[in-house]
DNA sequence: TATAAATAGGATAAAACTATCCGAATACAA
DNA sequence: TTGTATTCGGATAGTTTTATCCTATTTATA
């Protein structure tokens, strides 16, 4: 459903937005550690999420990665996604037409759409907050 | 969404059909024209789906692909996504953690679950005839 | 100022997915 | 029986995604 990518950058969102509330900076060997994904391809999708201003990061020793403790509760999951796989899962055609076209659509058009706008409005009504919350009270986990 | 083979998997599939309403064989060369895909990619393809069953392979003059008249209304589309991506797309976890376990759920497990549901249901309750007769009767397209 | 701890970013490699090529096998028809 | 149309299947190539490596740059602290 989502690239590799997207998920190691939701995963770690939501382990920095953890930290950040205790205003705790993490660094890449912390996040990739406690996502279980690779460093270096993680530091690719964290520098992605800090140019598209999902995240901030800071270099030099004490740097890390640290979201604006107040911005949390508004960055949806849509943001992410998007700033990684972009909005093709949400508009594109889900068998390869050129373009999602009501006035030409593909044979699974409307079922299809359905389950779509079902997919973008959960991402788009979710936010990196109630889900750091699950990890911090233990109801979820980010690994294994 | 679903990969390129699969894409083209479900193209063709319909192609097949409803020609075989008919009593028409068609050929690869037939097939990738219609649906607008690379025909040798194509009969890696169509060779996957004869292998689970799901279509006919005629070798020879005068041969090509068929789906038994009978068989038509009660192929659905899980079993072509099946065959060619697996049942991850069923049964994984969104985020990747090596099992959907609702013991050891991940952060999006609940609302992710939703959405996944529904795509399975969607591709368990649709068959290959309805997608069909859409085309038939010119309401959707397999190209452009 | 020197050192150490970090991220940034370019180059490269490995793996997966998509696509192509070609000879072998098969089956119909003249 | 021979020729032709067709799928089958192995080998190969191209592209994208995933992953790694190494050097440069930045920043806090001693
Ligand atoms: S045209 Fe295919 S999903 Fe809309
Ligand atoms: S555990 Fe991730 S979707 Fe169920």
């Amino acid at each position: 459903m989502f690239s590799k990518a997207c998920e190691y950058g939701i995963k770690a969102s939501i382990f920095i937005a953890l930290n950040s509330y205790e205003s705790n900076r993490v660094s890449l060997k912390a996040i990739a550690k406690e996502i279980d994904s690779p460093e270096a391809f993680t530091a690719k999708i964290l520098q992605d999420l800090a140019r598209h201003g999902i995240i901030n990061s800071v270099k030099g020793a004490y740097g890390g990665f640290e979201i604006d403790k107040h911005a949390i509760a508004s960055i949806k999951l849509s943001q992410i996604v998007n700033a990684i796989d972009g909005d093709s899962i949400y508009k594109g055609c889900g068998l390869g037409l050129h373009t999602c076209d009501e006035l030409h659509p593909c044979p699974v058009h409307d079922k299809f759409k359905t389950v779509r706008d079902e997919l973008k409005f959960m991402l788009e009504n979710t936010n990196l907050e109630e889900l750091a919350l699950d990890i911090k009270s233990g109801v979820s986990f980010l690994k294994t």
